[in-house]
DNA sequence: ATTATGCGCAACTAGATGGTTGCCTTATTG
DNA sequence: CAATAAGGCAACCATCTAGTTGCGCATAAT
């Protein structure tokens, strides 16, 4: 019953600079495995894992097993909670300046 | 000598369900005491504290005393980094995906 | 002048988080 | 079959985090 994970989630998972890093490496469509996503950084395999299983629960990555290796595929869908997050507090924003703008011109 | 706040910070500081209940309340432009956002929420006006120094640290909200109180308002300027982390991902899936689809197509 | 309100500071707690190491299982490859 | 590479599992550790309480200090309000 994988209920969809929260936008505090999304951002949560987001928050951390190895996960953001994995995120824009798999944002190229080319699914990795955790061995390949290890190369290239000063941590741990298992570091890795852990990371990979937060980016996971936010929904945003898919693990797919494949012979002997698991292979990570990114999934962009939890993205546009946040945009749309953002999206909304913008344009509040921008509505309330513009009437505040409004009140002073008055 | 305020640098600018990291990417990884400001989806940190919106990773927690309390501060981006803050974050909502302070989109419609109107500066609010730490009384004030305290009051309707269930937790220590020291605890909404600490939520609204991360959100500071990140340059989502600025503080401003103004007699015995201090009134914070929202900045949203960092969340246009937050858009562009997220587009720049999408953007990248998106004509990754295209590419595929066009390898296949021929 | 007193009382009440809004905050800041500091100490403390339980639990989450990021990282490590060691060992075991399962595929691949020679 | 033996050797090797990819992962999972679990224990462990240090640090961070979200929350609390208690206290003291200014700035209103009466």
């Amino acid at each position: 019953m994988r209920r969809r994970p929260t936008t505090e989630a999304v951002f949560a998972a987001l928050g951390d600079a190895t996960r953001l890093a994995l995120v824009s490496r798999l944002a190229d469509g080319q699914p990795a495995s955790i061995a390949e996503l290890t190369a290239g950084t000063r941590i741990t395999r298992q570091a890795v894992t852990k990371h990979l299983r937060v980016l996971e629960g936010a929904g945003l990555v898919r693990g797919v097993r494949c012979g002997r290796e698991n292979r990570f595929a990114l999934d962009p869908r939890p993205l546009g909670d946040v945009q749309e997050y953002v999206g909304r507090v913008s344009q509040e924003w921008d509505s309330a300046l513009s009437r505040l703008k409004a009140m002073v011109e008055e």
